[in-house]
DNA sequence: AATTGGTTCTGAACCGTTACGGTCCTTTCA
DNA sequence: TGAAAGGACCGTAACGGTTCAGAACCAATT
């Protein structure tokens, strides 16, 4: 039976289209996809984590190209690709376990997620992207704190020594506002925590007092969450010469609150961004251009290349700092500290 | 076994503690997902079914939309979501057999589809989506022929008599330059058929033949298709007063092609799109606004809907004409013609 | 002491497929 | 003509759970 349905040269043209026509004429839908895939261990399907509600996802332009790579490289293996629900209020873990798939990607989820928890204890082949490296399993991701810190050379090579910081959320509970040194360094999605070390590092090494900088948290990405968070900063230190987002989104927010604020960027002042989506690039953002796409394609390829895996890989892709028009010296700033006290 | 995860009140605390324990000091990994979907006859996910390759998807601002709304449903429902490796090159029904899932969607596919065939012999639920109505299965869209037909009436009313149109693809060979009457009337893809539609009745009536009406199409769905479908209609008759585009994104290419060539909108031409998404009304677009993320949700609560169903349902959003900063009468047109002969 | 009722536990059947090995029949060659 | 080889076909045993019937056990009631 099975045979007449997937081994053709197993049998008979004869047998083959008598096995066929009783089949249809008993109403026999078709093999059965899950029974085979129990008898065969293949589910064909990769299953995918995600930390928002799910349409969160469906906002940031980011996690699209993401999802469009991973899409990609899965379309190509003739994978299907599960999008797991992982309500992150809801503490339910057994849509993890009831995930029929033979293997799972992570994408940028907290590191204390009890979803991740549970995808690693099933016994498949795993990917993590844009979280911190385990050791056991596969990893794709960047150099947030390395391009971070490039971006804040360039900002401290323009002159800038008085800044502020406006940062997607740092940890599963909502903050709303300023953010300790220590809530920073204790944040659990890497990414966030890593672009603000990169910083953190390179504006120290500049002789800035960090623990000084304002740094403020949105727990919601999107414009809005950018332009309250910059005004935010702005009504503590209305004399920061710039404004380091840790996401475009957030960026192109500040954006909107400098202008309603009659802040002309850059003179008055500096505006900066992370990812390079397009959005940004039109805007003429400062920011540093992350392959988003080539994330997920990476992840997947990781994940389906079927070749004996001898010990978890570790894939780190190029990022660019890409220099606009939203970046420039501070007004009357950058020769004065120059040859400052 | 199976008792000691799932029903913890049909034995002992006692016993339960130790055939968990024992479990874990066996390595057993917890129940196997596919084996119980087998024996529940649940899958825990739908499928869904996309007419491109699926990274294509992920560019489209509709098509995100609707994923993202059914996305919403299914994590309600606790479902998860399958993305069906459906390319359209390669005429693999496999991937479709091979889903385990309890249900499909299928989004705008065309309707001589090979996996939407497959898809309807799978002895499971059905949504199908901005498809024709095929009796046998739920479906959920848009009055596409209303819509456009309103949008149409629009347009005469401000005077508009020669008009150009550029659409998405209507079948699924490539062709990219201008379309016969009969190849409007043929077209697989039931949307973009009863835009036109729409559109045909609208200036039949009001006395054009619509049989001159230059029609392009354009198999690719982006920006610059829309540039270069505009271009095409723009060289073929520049006396045209409106162009009508069958989506946003197609009337953001056109925007930037009457740009190019010098053209005032909507001083020296009308432009118009369809869809409604956030950058259409940015740049002021005149537009039908469809609720996008609304017909995926819609899908996903048709299709989890555990109620019995009797005969299958169709369900109709409403759309809403947007009139925006990109049409108006055409220049010392409207009011000769008013009056004219 | 026997019956009843209730709970905890055990075992077997089943879900629908694929893989495998064995039987049977036909063909080929010594 | 007989043996060997090969192809076509068929029966059966897993795959790993869930479910359900009934056994075993214990306590309470008659």
């Amino acid at each position: 039976m099975s045979n007449a349905y997937n081994r053709p040269d197993q049998l008979s043209p004869e047998l083959r289209r008598r096995v066929l026509d009783t089949a249809r004429r008993l109403g026999y839908p078709g093999p059965d996809p899950v029974a085979r895939s129990l008898r065969t261990r293949k589910a064909g399907a990769v299953g995918l984590l995600l930390t928002e509600n799910l349409s969160y996802a469906f906002r940031d332009p980011a996690a699209i190209g993401f999802l469009e790579g991973l899409a990609l490289a899965c379309e190509d293996a003739g994978t299907g690709l599960l999008l797991v629900p992982a309500n992150p209020e809801r503490e339910d873990v057994a849509s993890v376990h009831r995930a029929g798939v033979d293997g799972f990607v992570v994408y940028s989820v907290p590191d204390d997620d009890p979803h991740l928890a549970a995808v690693l204890e099933r016994p498949v082949p795993t990917v993590v992207c844009d979280q911190p490296d385990l050791g056991t399993v596969d990893r794709v991701g960047i150099d947030d704190r390395g391009a971070m810190y490039e971006l804040a050379k360039h900002l401290i090579s323009l002159g800038h020594r008085r800044v502020g910081v406006v940062c997607m959320r740092l940890a599963r509970d909502r903050n709303d506002g300023f953010v300790t040194p220590d809530r920073q360094h204790a944040a659990h999605f890497h990414v966030q925590r890593n672009r603000l070390t990169g910083l953190a590092e390179a504006f120290s090494e500049a002789g800035v007092d960090w623990s000084q900088v304002p740094v403020v948290e949105r727990f919601d990405h999107n414009m809005a969450s950018g332009a309250s968070g910059a005004a935010q900063v702005l009504d503590r230190d209305p004399q920061v010469t710039a404004l380091i987002c840790t996401s475009d989104v957030l960026a192109l927010g500040a954006l909107t609150e400098a202008a309603r604020r009659g802040l002309r960027v850059p003179h008055d002042i500096t505006v900066t961004g992370f990812d390079g989506i397009r959005a940004g690039e039109e805007a003429g953002l400062t920011t540093v251009r992350q392959p988003v796409l080539e994330k997920g394609r990476a992840a997947g390829k990781l994940l389906l290349d079927a070749s004996e895996r001898t010990r978890p890989r570790s894939v780190n892709l190029a990022t660019e700092l890409i220099v606009g028009k939203t970046s420039a010296a501070p007004r009357g700033g950058a020769e004065e500290r120059w040859f400052g006290p």
